[in-house]
DNA sequence: CATGACCCTAACGTTAGGGTTAGGGTGTTG
DNA sequence: CAACACCCTAACCCTAACGTTAGGGTCATG
């Protein structure tokens, strides 16, 4: 038992992302997750990488994205990263989708009603 | 007719909001949206407040919130804004769902495939 | 080797956020 | 006052993203 080959159960994933089964099942069906292998009774088993995978889905969701969005942009990515090109799609998709929402933002600030945004906002 | 009583029929604020007819409608009957007024026909008639109010609602969406999330911040500005007080908490609620935003936002950062965000940061 | 906690698939249910039609007025323009 | 573009309500339809059984295995523990 090696520390690179740690697996959790489906249960166990659920509770590290704080998402619930069924969600990470759906993600699976829709093509957005794999476990990493099944045990002999079937059980889904799933590494570090599905972790930061399912990490990945949700930050993606709270910025707007719909599964299927996200969809495309992880296959891209993992076309991409076997054919070690095309991570700048992924890139370009994601700021996209952030510059939309930037827009948004900066509306809703020139309203009468100035909320304050304090979103992050790296010097990159 | 003096520049204060501009008035826009439904079709006008859609065009004006880029959202569809139904859309404002169905806001409507959420209680996120009210018609300035009525024609005796029964038209439904906007003023410039609301055109503001839909970009509103528009932008809260596009950082996630649901329509019922929204109709409780804009409950909470109609009341406030007519007693004088309470919009400190309508920041309060925006600003919670932008942290919320944030944290997610600093996870991806936080990961391998390191995607870059570019969201607004006002000095404030 | 018997549990109890957890997992499997399959399939139906639910809520949000609109889209779309049906049937019928409104209102402005010539 | 005729017409056509636009509006009204009501009601049914649709997709996304799960929730929730139902019926039945799996596996670590004692």
């Amino acid at each position: 038992m090696n520390q690179e080959t740690v697996h959790y159960k489906v249960g166990e994933l659920a509770a590290l992302t704080n998402k619930t089964v069924r969600a990470l099942r759906l993600y699976e069906e829709r093509g957005l997750l794999k476990p990493q292998s099944r045990s002999r009774g079937g059980y889904r088993l799933y590494g570090a990488a599905e972790v930061d995978r399912v990490r990945l889905i949700d930050a993606l969701q709270s910025v707007g994205m719909s599964l299927n969005e996200i969809a495309e942009l992880v296959d891209d990515y993992q076309s991409a990263a076997e054919r070690e090109i095309g991570v700048v799609e992924l890139r370009a998709a994601y700021r996209r989708r952030l510059l939309d929402v930037n827009e948004k933002i900066e509306l809703l600030m020139a309203m009468k009603i100035k909320l304050p945004p304090k979103v992050i906002c790296p010097t990159n």
